[in-house]
DNA sequence: TTAGAATTATTTAGACCTAAAGTAATTGCA
DNA sequence: TGCAATTACTTTAGGTCTAAATAATTCTAA
């Protein structure tokens, strides 16, 4: 009795987390994709896909992007081609696999995001703005503790599902 | 020169704490989508919308369920339109107002909603799984305040730019 | 009372996103 | 070598979401 009152309480916390998680990302979200249509006439999506960019001078493989910014492929697609058309990124081939390509920023996109990598930075750090560098930091061990779980759940699930009645060598061979 | 050591950690660190964040969120995002389509063939916005109207058992108006699902009222529009046809959810017009109506959850939808809610729950409670109460009660407080934050932010930007150059007088009475 | 402002919901155009199927190139292996 | 499996990317179909425009109703104030 005492034990599933105390699972019934754990239950409503941990759904009010979430609800307030979500909540909080949503609404920053939602600051971000206004504030970066209203001042640089662009959308969130494709601010993200040139920061992932940023961050890898050398370029991606359009598969490496898209595992990286958490979306299909076909998404990704998508995104590139627009960018490509306003000369903001370029799709190089890659040498002894003409399968891939290679997406970087052209000199454009780079100064291009770096104005908007500036002001990015400070709605981030407004949105935090009422926390110090230690409620910072415990929040971001608290929440690489949940990621940490959640990818778990998430390998786990995915290989699961994609090898149907195998054997423990496989399952260990593909994680 | 410290001042603007401390400034410029700050900002990396309120930039990873966002990105973590947001990969949080994304990932149980995703496995909740993965789980609501493979068990019950249905996606999270219809759940979402079922579960604000569980919660208000007199059903809400079109406005305020866009209000508390934080999305646009079309968006909320072509969702209840299919919850409709599948008689899980209906339109009822409200008195005295022939513009609004008050959506609710029939008998059927709460039905299903009961049985999604359940799994709903065990997924949450897993993602969380890896914190014990205490863990909760500190990530859950510090949101609180993120979420202060970012929402004393979003009145503010969404009353300034409604109301371009005005008196303070116009500005206090729109508020 | 009545014109204009505000509110409520929907429609429209377009971007985003996914899952699944399709195309082309590469790799592995008998 | 030949061919199956894999890999990389794109295309397709359909649901989601936004911002802006539209239509109907209600409110407000002269």
């Amino acid at each position: 009795m005492d034990q599933e009152a105390r699972a019934h309480t754990d239950h409503a916390q941990a759904l009010r987390l979430w609800l307030r998680m979500l909540t909080c990302t949503q609404l920053i979200e939602k600051q971000l994709r206004g504030a970066l249509r209203e001042q640089f006439d662009t959308t969130l999506p494709r601010f993200d896909l040139m920061a992932q960019l940023e961050r890898a001078p050398d370029g991606l493989k359009m598969n490496e992007l898209s595992r990286r910014m958490m979306v299909t492929g076909g998404n990704t697609t998508g995104i590139t081609d627009q960018l490509v058309d306003e000369g903001l990124v370029e799709r190089v081939s890659v040498q002894n696999d003409r399968r891939a390509f290679c997406v970087k920023l052209t000199r454009a996109g780079r100064a291009s995001f770096a104005d908007m990598a500036r002001a990015h930075e400070d709605w981030i750090v407004q949105a935090f703005g009422d926390l110090n560098e230690r409620d910072m930091a415990s929040l971001h061990k608290l929440l690489g503790r949940v990621k940490e779980t959640v990818q778990l759940r998430d390998v786990a699930t995915t290989t699961a599902s994609s090898s149907t009645s195998t054997t423990s060598f496989t399952v260990s061979a593909s994680a």
